[in-house]
DNA sequence: GATGAATGAGACTTCATTCAT
DNA sequence: TATGAATGAAGTCTCATTCAT
């Protein structure tokens, strides 16, 4: 594995589980097996590093929730997958949801930075734009109505990874379905 | 004002704006022109310091979510008025809400802290195992609805504080009822 | 109990066990049920406190090495009953054995004090003197054969404190035994 | 001269003079002219430190006893050059005495550590052995008769470095044969 | 590309002491 | 006599980062 992948896989390990503050580059530096002045020939400083971890982990969510989407599927049906790939994806990588519960409420995260990682979800933003235009979804700004239903998503994954429920696909099932009540019309 | 007082009024306006890391103890000792000793006088550590708030700002806000709250209402006005009561806390109390933004994520807070502050909720919880008991919700399991529901007023306020949408009545009443439908039968 | 013997007590008891550096004055405050205030009413600082304490203790051994010494006995029962004596008393008194362990490496005492403290042992000198008059102990110089026989003592008090060896009589008699025969003629 | 032998000296000198607790890290790191953070490269804390100057002098010490011990001395002869070995030893290195009364007496050192460090006299602990088996040496425990002697030399030396005696040939000798005749039969 | 010794600002906390009551 | 809130200098140690090799 290169050295920069090394970094990274460490680096996430690490965030997720002590938190970004609770991680030093010290330690990624011990856990990872390089010099100090490598991770800097990678990264110019644990901001570009936390960052560039961060883009990355978009650029992943972004494909994965538009997974097995195809024409033939209705809209409400498109939906339940959008949903449900987002939950499978932090279910498969608990680690990744870790570290963006970690990251996202740090000052180290700068504004521009989400606004550029939002061009992942393009897809995702224009689904729930025709849907609103089609009259099938409740019209709400549809940025307020992502974030919901997204954050609906960390809601759910955060209390089965933190043991506090019992994952069930029934559950999953009747989660989707409060969420799709929560924005489509009738 | 008590040097005690003025110590954690000094900490939530500077742990809101500038994040749990980013608030050194001598900046709250500036700050709050108290010497340092003193801090350490009335909280063992910044970690005590920190849950101290934590605590009051629950009790708080387990207070002002039952607000005016009378018998007479019926079960969806309630609830209506409890998302109401929690939302104009936060938008009256912008730093509050942004402080918990910061702690939450934090390695800092134990399950422990977080668990023994759940009580100030009972009230809450109360009110959601009667909806379902009653046939008016969802059977979700509790825990989650409410979890769901709270982060429903968080994405709200969010935005609006953070400029990202603007606010009217409307806008609230609207997403309040994609919340209701979100959990009610029928 | 006067609080001025509360202090004293707990001090020595504190300094005996943890060393002079890790008993801060909030500790010996807590433990002794009094004020900060009250301390440095009756001690104008830590030193004071300390060096009062070392010096009712030197007094207080000053007195007992020459407990029961009669004129009838003979030089070496004298020296025999001398040696007992002070090892007796910090076999008693381990806390003030161990307080002095602490204290007298410190550069908190000053060597005034500790000449000032030399007073109490003018009987013990005069009887080494009177010795090394008499043709009975060799000719060493007398503060140096003083510091070498209580040297001998806390060395056999250490380490029976310190459970390193087993205190019998007999141990006992053959060590002051050791320490005659270093300074005896013949 | 490497970084970490300048620390190491500094930290003794400033020791021996000051004492283990008036010698600040922030002290040790001006006057031997490296970076906080160099200290915490070399030494885990000022525990570790001060241990490690702890263990490098007894190591020289076990090795500075035995000098010029060689099979044709008888055994007395032998006992006196152990004994002027170490009193020398300390004679040319004050610093290393001083150190050692600092420390001896501190709460810093661990049980542990002083044990692990005795390894380094296993000659003169073996010494003293084969001189009460052979008869030579009174039937004391080896471990009292040692820490007798070696007080012994620590009480001459502590006054000659504190001038309270004037040193000289005869004195060391006499101070020496008072030390022998303290254990030897007959 | 890769190393790791070295940096130094700044973090949290302690502690002897004071003083108004 | 007695209290204890308040002080602030100073303590140990961490950490992101650099640079000569």
């Amino acid at each position: 594995m290169s050295k920069r992948k090394q970094i990274l896989d460490t680096t996430i390990n690490l965030v997720s589980e002590m938190g970004l503050h609770a991680t030093p580059m010290s330690l990624i530096i011990k856990e990872s097996n390089v010099a100090a002045g490598t991770i800097y020939h990678y990264f110019k400083s644990k901001d570009k590093l936390i960052n560039t971890l961060y883009s990355e982990l978009h650029e992943e969510m972004g494909n994965a929730i538009i997974q097995n989407i195809n024409h033939e599927l209705n809209y409400k049906d498109k939906f339940f997958l959008i949903w449900k790939n987002l939950f499978l994806f932090y279910k498969t990588h608990p680690r990744k949801f870790e570290f963006l519960e970690h990251y996202e409420s740090s000052p180290l995260i700068k504004n521009e930075i989400k606004e550029i990682n939002q061009r992942h979800y393009q897809p995702a933003i224009d689904f729930f734009k025709t849907g609103i235009q089609l009259g099938v979804l409740r019209n709400l700004p549809v940025a307020l109505m992502i974030n919901l239903i997204f954050s609906n998503v960390s809601t759910l994954i955060r209390m089965v990874l933190m043991d506090e429920i019992e994952y069930t696909d029934q559950l999953l099932k009747e989660t989707i379905q409060s969420s799709w009540d929560s924005i489509k019309i009738n």
